[in-house]
DNA sequence: CTGTATCCCGTCGGATACTG
DNA sequence: CAGTATCCGACGGGATACAG
């Protein structure tokens, strides 16, 4: 790893990770992509029944941020009301299972990083 | 995935993946331990040299965050000048794995997701 | 050498109200 | 139903100066 490359991962545009790292990194993003591998496809009132603590707003922003990305395909039924539907696409599925290695990592960690973490907090302390 | 496990998801507390994302998620944590998987054990100011856009103050936080969680292990040598070592604990090494998946999917997937990118402002705007 | 302490700004995300 | 618009507070992170 030369200096080449250092610059390169310190470089949100140009670090290939930071760009994924941005997007499920963020509040709400890990938690859509989840629903919707166990739901498949769902409308944006039914996501938001599914996640009620997110506001209309992040979930409208979340769900445009994974459109763009190309993980989620939004589809509109062109009529009154208007229905749109969510669902992920191939390349979702192929991160899927990344993300669970993650969250099962958490899991088991989780007890120890936290006790770590009041450990590192007592001794710490003035 | 009930109410019940939704609700623990949206809280960062209880959400134990949540509470590992939130530490990588951070814009400099994910380059720190793969400097120091590389190097093994670094001085402060050789990571600093190897991350050279870093603030200090950044790379002081991080580090401690690192620590807190068990991730990375510090050693104080009581002499003048101080000299500090740092290096992945046992948890870390469990965890870079994963990180590795992470990065390989985002090299395989990131021109794909900047093509989508472009694709989706081009058709978005007004 | 190894950090802290301030100050400051931009972005993320929440609350609320409004629209086709 | 499926969003947008606006305002606003909290926090991450940079620049700079200082300390043990």
């Amino acid at each position: 790893m030369d200096q080449e490359i250092l610059k390169k991962y310190s470089n949100v545009d140009e670090c290939p990770v930071r760009n994924v790292l941005d997007r499920i990194g963020n509040k709400w993003t890990l938690l859509v992509l989840l629903v919707l591998e166990e739901q498949q496809v769902l409308r944006f009132n039914e996501l938001h029944t599914y996640i009620s603590t997110i506001s209309q707003k992040m979930l409208s922003v979340t769900l445009k941020s994974l459109e763009a990305d190309g993980l989620v395909k939004r589809t509109i039924y062109p009529q009154v009301p208007p229905k749109v539907e969510y669902e992920l696409t191939a390349r979702a599925q192929s991160l899927l299972p990344l993300i669970h290695n993650l969250v099962d990592w958490s899991k088991t960690h989780i007890n120890a990083i936290k006790t770590s973490r009041k450990h590192y907090e007592l001794v710490t302390r003035k």
